[in-house]
DNA sequence: CCTTAATCGAGACGGTACGTCGTGTCTTTAT
DNA sequence: ATAAAGACACGACGTACCGTCTCGATTAAGG
């Protein structure tokens, strides 16, 4: 009898428990997401996820970051300010959409530090959007108030975290013509 | 020997039902509250909670009610958007400080419809609030785009919802200074 | 859909354990017994089985009780010394019989007071056959040692507990024939 | 820096495994000895105690055999059979009073031939013992049943399994006096 | 002397069972 | 009829060990 392959390990075996965390997530929900069912389906026990992983959470966060990819997100260079901050709204949105609400509001639940993982680096990426567009002319200031910088960004949470329907860019475009951009023209 | 009292039936055993998930919730946290807990200390049985709540997420909004009472907000009235919207949010930041994040976070992850309870009836104020100001010519028109009539109250449950740390007053005037009055000035 | 008949309680659930029990003892033996098994076999949860006995030792004794019936047992009386100590033997070694041998071992490594159960009886037994051998004239006094009264009981557990092959009669007939009579002749 | 000495090997390390589990014995018992708990009071790992033993069970047989040395017991000669019998019966208690009932349980409920290992030599020594006090005319004969060989060994070995309390002089000498002499003298 | 094979020390892996907790249902007794 | 109390069936928790396997480091032995 051969008895499978070889012993998984290591990053081969963390790779496998994070894809099988993912599938649980898609098939049961995070709700019902379990520490067993995810081992079940990895076929493993346990004990090899609480070695990396404390709890559902954290172990939910890693499967996501694996799936979702480094978080690293490029800076959209439209060449217009709208069409940036669209961008940078759509990337979220995508996001989100393969993540789901109760994903997003369990973890925060549970969890510590969802934040940054997750909405902590749009900051960042909006910051240079505007330099860009003060450089080009297009608004007369990139020194704004720090609540307006992070405008879209907030608001994009907050439609994700409490609206009950999908994000549309029906939405997206609301936030940035009906608010951010009036306050920063 | 008879048993203390009498036996608690109809609206008392609910008040004291309720009062019970209360001092639960503050004694453990919505994380670390179950109905068995909640029954113990009320000292009764699950099923007396059961026929009255499906979950611990139904009797823990029953018992927000209860404690917070009619959350038909008066709407203030101070002569000033600015200071009437102020105290909007301030109501809102009171009601958020005796309830705590986390049982806001628990609530959405498990229960549907948590949002009118909470969060709802604020626009309603904001709109009267609204249009006062422009009745008094304070603003140019009280015909706000609806997403920027629900700034305050969105961007407020934002703060609750994602920020870690106690609402300050300060925060509150940001929201309004910076953000809301110079979009509808 | 008819959802069995009633739930299980008190004395008629209690006796479905215990027949569980006996049936996963006969079935895996004592060394691989699990409360697990046990539980499963049983159609219910573990924590049934641990409201009742705290730990596989004593579920096994109280199954071994409940199958073997009452230890009250008779005492024999046949006109002969001989023949009922051989009886009282032969008593000992049906229930051992019923038993095995590795069931007893993991008892005495488990439990506390597996003695009583299982071998105390015997001494009072014997004290009344020895009793009435005296009476009849059959030896000259009833006032034995204590370690001679106990001596037939005492081998035949000496070689329940460590003779690998099974008791034969003609193991009990030494007992009796080299050892006993001789010594109260 | 180098990791101390240098490395065990062959019968050194063996002899440091026995010993580790035999301060594992001393220090837990047997019933909550691991092989785990043995490898970490060594320092090494598991797989080099199954390398040597299948199973606990072999590893605490080894480690008694190793701690109390060959078990090729002296046979006593003192002159009369009944200190001789009293000095092999004495021999057994102190070995038993090193090793304690639980263990001697553990073993015979896990591994087989727990017997030669530890009663199977008393025979010999007593059939010396009394051939030679047949010599001495001490007794009739030395062709005594085999049964009543063995009494004071199989009786010895009784008390220790199935008694609670530790063995006294006073046990010895009733085993002695009221039932093997008598049965050869 | 230097390569080679074996073993050591360490710990991860796949797996079973532990004993506990909580859920939601059901049953009994008493008011 | 419902309250109070608690048992029942069930599922998952997080932990402990099992016995196996893998890895790199060390050591003994052979060419």
């Amino acid at each position: 009898m051969p008895g499978e392959t070889t012993r998984r390990r290591g990053a081969a075996l963390e790779a496998d428990l994070l894809d099988a965390a993912w599938a649980e997530l898609e098939a049961v929900g995070y709700a019902r997401l379990t520490m067993e069912g995810v081992a079940a389906r990895a076929k493993t026990g346990k004990q090899v996820l609480y070695r990396r992983w404390g709890n559902r959470a954290e172990l939910v966060i890693a499967a996501l970051r694996h799936r979702t990819g480094s978080i690293a997100d490029r800076v959209p260079d439209t060449g217009t300010l709208r069409e940036d901050v669209l961008e940078v709204l759509r990337a979220g949105a995508r996001r989100q959409r393969q993540i789901g609400p109760d994903t997003v509001h369990g973890l925060l639940a549970e969890a510590r530090d969802v934040d940054p993982a997750f909405f902590g680096i749009m900051r960042d990426v909006l910051r240079t959007v505007v330099a860009r567009a003060a450089e080009r002319g297009e608004i007369p200031t990139a020194d704004l108030p720090r609540r307006v910088l992070t405008l879209p960004a907030d608001l994009l949470r907050h439609e994700i975290l409490l609206s009950r329907q999908p994000l549309t860019d029906q939405t997206l475009a609301e936030i940035v013509d009906d608010v951010f951009l009036p306050l920063v023209g």
